[in-house]
RNA sequence: GGGGAUGUAGCCAAGUGGUAAGGCCGGGGCCUGCAAAGCCUUCACCGAGGGUUCGAUUCCCUCCAUCCCCUCCA
């Protein structure tokens, strides 16, 4: 089975072929360094950790290319608040980012450059840009000529001659001094607000424009003609269009063949803002006791596509669902039945598995593919009194390997207990032969205190950290 | 003003031109010394109104609501 994705520029599913046989080349817009990720964040990364993991599950050799955008006008802007050397400030958020994208259980990309340590890459497509006519500089900086790419605003569908320059509201109509409003800048000229952010330039000192970085990094890491590109939907329009116009002008070739957004979410069915007070950080949410696993599972609950509605009523039915397949497969590893397997359970394995693998197949349909991995835990439980070691084992690889993909499943942990709670588990089984439950049950209650789950099964007495 | 999406049970969420997966919560039952886990069972007129069709939640139109983008917000 193809794997196959919706590509945003051509607004259809289609069937990846990379180009080259068996690799794939992705670049992930990564954060901009200036504060801690928020859940609308999280929900962009986990997206992107989910499609690498996917194509590697695929078996491709996946190549994954982050930026840290670590020069901008908000870096600027809160490190000089701040009183901080730009360099230390991000630093300070570079760091952050990498502990966040741990405890989500991220697999990492194979490179995450750096703006700032790419300014020369930057500078060199600039040039090329201004040699082959695509862009002028200015008084205040160098900017790309949009009327001179044709195929401007073909990924967001944007017709270049009806732009509303500051339709949203959030940028001064004069700001730059600009052929036309809908010119961006490649470069921009150091300004007093930079305060002593800047680098040599063959136009001076000054720094570079938010665009260039991600054609710049991309190139040099994964060639001119990428894969994949991916990003949250806002990314869309401008940065997105505005990379392939700068990346196809320098090279005359396609930047990228598929094109893949995320869509935003939503916090109790409120869009997010700080003003509404429902803005959070993982490091809020891990704050108030919810669990990163639980997190993680529930913003893989819906479609990468579809606006996901954050609830912390969905974090609790999180855990609920997790503690279910913990339970699941905690059963399953405590199997000591030996016999031959069932055939008709090796089949509905099969199907399952086909059903998982098909669903994830179809541009990432994650919730279907849970529903086949549930569908597989009630009818494995259904006859459970049945299934025996291999079986178990066999199910369990199954689910080892959808792990690979989900990144959120627990089997267990090592026998951790003390000789003393040994000796309590087995003192309680004794309590239990002789009938006297009254001393069984205070054991049992002794355990759970310590965090410890006494279960009574027909192959005997099971533990569990809980 | 322009462009793009979404709206399925108390909550989250798949999906299909032939009457709707899965998870969470709730009710009832079984199992268990008691629990835990598990199982069974129950819980939806698919935003509203039209249209096309033998038949629409699924296609078309209108409306309503929410979200995203229209130069630097994932």
């Amino acid at each position: 089975m193809p794997v196959r994705f919706y590509n945003s520029m051509t607004r259809t599913v289609e069937e990846f072929t990379p180009v080259q046989k068996g690799t794939a080349a992705m670049y992930t817009c990564g954060p901009t360094v200036y504060n801690f990720l928020h859940i609308g964040n999280l929900r962009t990364f986990l997206f992107e950790d989910l499609l690498h993991r996917w194509l590697r599950y695929r078996g491709y050799n996946v190549r994954q290319v982050m930026n840290l955008t670590d020069i901008d006008d908000k870096t600027i802007r809160d490190s000089r608040a701040q009183g901080m050397p730009l360099s230390e400030f991000t630093e300070i958020y570079k760091k952050a980012f990498f502990e966040d994208l741990k405890a989500l259980n991220v697999a990492p990309a194979e490179v995450y450059p750096s703006a700032t340590g790419h300014i020369p890459e930057m500078i060199g497509i600039i040039r090329t840009l201004i040699e082959k006519g695509y862009a002028y500089s200015t008084d205040d900086g160098v900017y790309f000529k949009i009327s001179a790419f044709d195929g401007y605003g073909k990924l967001a569908h944007l017709d270049k001659d009806s732009l509303r320059a500051g339709a949203s509201g959030r940028v001064a109509n004069d700001e730059y001094e600009k052929e036309t409003v809908s010119d961006f800048a490649l470069w921009k000229k150091w300004s007093p607000s930079d305060g002593d952010v800047k680098w040599q330039s063959p136009w001076g000192e000054g720094r570079p424009g938010w665009h260039i970085e991600c054609s710049a990094m991309s190139m040099k890491y994964l060639g001119e003609t990428l894969d994949i590109h991916s990003g949250g939907i806002d990314n869309m329009f401008p940065h997105h269009e505005n990379e392939i116009a700068q990346s196809e002008a320098a090279t005359g070739k396609q930047f990228a063949r598929y094109w893949l957004h995320s869509a935003h979410l939503i916090v109790e069915g409120e869009k997010m803002a700080k003003s509404k007070g429902n803005f959070f950080t993982l490091r809020d949410l891990l704050a108030k006791g919810y669990s990163a696993r639980s997190i993680r599972y529930l913003l893989y609950t819906t479609h990468y596509r579809k606006p996901l509605n954050f609830t912390f009523d969905g974090i609790k039915g999180a855990d609920a669902a997790l503690k279910r397949i913990d339970d699941f497969l905690f059963t399953l590893g405590n199997i000591k039945s030996e016999g031959a397997e069932d055939a008709e359970f090796v089949r509905m394995l099969t199907t399952q598995t086909e059903k998982f693998e098909a669903a994830l197949d179809e541009d990432l349909n994650i919730a279907e593919g849970m529903g086949a991995l549930f569908e597989l835990i009630r009818a494995v439980n259904e006859g459970m009194e049945r299934v025996t070691k291999g079986f178990a084992d066999r199910v369990l690889k199954f689910f080892g390997k959808a792990d690979s993909v989900l990144g959120f499943l627990n089997f267990g942990k090592a026998d951790d207990l003390t000789d003393e709670e040994h000796k309590m588990i087995s003192e309680r089984s004794d309590a239990k032969k002789g009938k006297d439950f009254a001393r069984a049950d205070e054991l049992r209650k002794v355990l759970l205190d310590r965090g410890i789950e006494v279960r009574d099964t027909p192959d005997g007495t099971v533990w569990k950290r809980i």
